[in-house]
RNA sequence: GGCGCCGUAGCCAAGUGGUAAGGCAGAGGUCUGCAAAACCUCCAUGCACCGGUUCGAAUCCGGUCGGCGCCUCCA
């Protein structure tokens, strides 16, 4: 049952094998952190959490990078200010004011959607002195030329660019928009290095003079500087194949290293069948919404469709996803946490099996969700006709992968009262036994209706009352 | 214009050559003082449409229609 890995740059599935046996490297090309977070922005952390997760289940020692894009770059392909400064003098703050902000609401947003804090987190204004040496590198092996201070990447001098992409670089040069005033010979060049004009806030000196990295190049630098030349993962959004990823490719590997070997790309998330983008005005931001949704909601959302598959953000959808995922949290609350007698270790081995057959089939989350729904009815019967070894061998499967691999959390949070909670309810519930023992129903019905107004849900079983409290 | 993706029930969504997973919603039933939850049963002779290949196609090939992405910053 071996990993397999949709590769973008073969354009096929692939086993998956890591370079050193027994370790991962895995690169993500973070956000450029100038704005709110918002949910394009959690579906790749939250996809590769669970491929994080997976590996160190097969015993791998994970190393995940995530850069963090805090140069501000050009909001258009002219001289206009960048992203970052333009915030900056919009909120009246430094340009690292705004990327500080802006980081740490991303790590909170991610935080509360159950992902994981990578191993590293570079930051590209910390990395300029690298970035530097790459290109000088590339200078010394003919591949870039200085320019007005500035320094470009001369994709005619590298035959193999367009290899990720799919695209001809002969047809490129056709489709590549005109720009006004460029110190680029071709316009498929792309900056290395720009110089910095007088206003411009972020500036760095370098052998060209002052100026500031191009957007590519701190991914080359990042990467191999903490996962080596060569490396096993780079992820990224779909968006970001071209040309992001395919000059990171063309510089790593002008400069002579292999750099990485699966390329995975996420699709991207719509709103009304339209891509959510900054730029339409079309996003939604991730804390607003936790207002209203519980971010484990989100997450389980997102993982109910293939990370490659397109993914359109319907509230009607949202809602179907927060009530199959209430269904199997009632179904996890209502198993033994431990068995009297002798659990069967093997009793849930056919879903387990299944639920790995698709985390391998390139990370099929939607057919490993199905496997745990099919899990929870399978208990559920087993808990009503007293085989509560069955159940609580359910609840334990359900700890290892809705908890431990897809990193839904199986309990609503109580929060810090939990405890107290419990004793004020159960008395209630104790009152409303009694008054239902002398079968005065109107007062039962009324402790039920009025902790009902506080979503506590009471509900009768045989073996007495049981609540819970919605989300 | 170039490159690429998608179109599966009311909604969401797997499946990519062997006879349509799963969830939500809905209908009926068991249980219940009534509910709720849970469980049982039902819910696409068909996978945008038209051709073709095949013993067999949602899955492969060709075409048509519809939607979308990248080619500019974007997760």
């Amino acid at each position: 049952m071996p990993l397999q890995l949709y590769n973008s740059l073969s354009r096929r599935l692939e086993a998956f094998e890591p370079l050193v046996p027994g370790r991962v490297g895995m690169y993500v090309c973070g956000p450029t952190v100038y704005a709110e977070p918002h949910l394009g922005h959690a579906r790749g952390p939250i996809v590769f959490d669970v491929l994080r997760r997976w590996l160190e289940r097969q015993g791998l020692s994970v190393r995940y990078v995530t850069n963090v894009t805090d140069v501000g770059h050009l909001t258009d392909d002219g001289d206009a200010e960048d992203k970052l400064a333009k915030r900056a003098k919009l909120e009246r703050i430094e340009p690292m004011e705004v990327a500080e902000k802006y980081f740490w609401a991303y790590f909170d947003a991610m935080d509360r959607l159950g992902v994981r804090r990578p191993s590293i987190v570079p930051r590209a204004t910390g990395h300029v002195i690298e970035q530097i040496e790459l290109i000088e590198t590339l200078l010394e092996h003919g591949l870039a030329y200085v320019s007005n201070e500035s320094v470009y990447f001369d994709v005619s001098s590298w035959s193999a660019y367009g290899e990720l992409s799919g695209r001809d670089p002969a047809e490129l040069v056709e489709g590549t928009r005109v720009e006004v005033r460029s110190d680029k010979r071709d316009p498929r060049d792309f900056a290395l290095w720009k110089r910095a004009d007088a206003e411009h806030l972020m500036r760095w000196r370098s052998p060209w003079g002052e100026g500031f990295p191009g957007w590519h190049i701190e991914c080359s630098v990042m990467s191999t500087k903490y996962l080596g030349d060569e490396f096993d993962i780079h992820g990224g959004g779909l968006d970001l194949v071209f040309p992001h990823h395919e000059c990171e490719l063309a510089q790593a590997r002008g400069a002579g290293k292999p750099f990485a070997r699966f390329w995975l790309h996420w699709n991207m998330l719509t709103l009304g069948g339209e891509k959510m983008s900054k730029s339409k005005g079309h996003v939604v931001d991730l804390f607003p919404l936790f207002e209203r949704i519980d971010p484990m909601v989100v997450r389980f959302h997102l993982l109910r469709s293939h990370y490659r598959s397109l993914s359109d953000f319907a509230d009607e959808a949202l809602q179907a996803s927060a009530a199959g995922l209430r269904r199997l949290r009632s179904a996890y609350a209502s198993w033994p946490s431990h068995a009297g007698t002798g659990t069967p270790a093997e009793a849930w081995s056919e879903a387990r099996r299944r639920f790995a057959a698709a985390l391998d089939n390139d990370l099929n989350t939607p057919e490993a969700i199905a496997v745990l729904f099919d899990v929870a009815r399978d208990a559920n019967r087993a808990r009503d006709s007293g085989d509560l070894g069955c159940a609580a061998a359910a609840r334990a499967l359900f700890d290892e992968l809705l908890v431990g691999i897809l990193g839904i959390e199986a309990a609503s949070g109580e929060g810090d009262h939990a405890e107290l909670l419990g004793a004020v309810v159960g008395l209630l519930l104790e009152q409303r036994e009694a008054a239902r023992k002398r079968r005065d129903f109107a007062a039962a019905d009324a402790i039920r209706e009025r902790l009902g107004t506080f979503d506590v849900v009471v509900e009768d079983t045989p073996d007495g009352p049981r609540w819970r409290r919605l989300d």
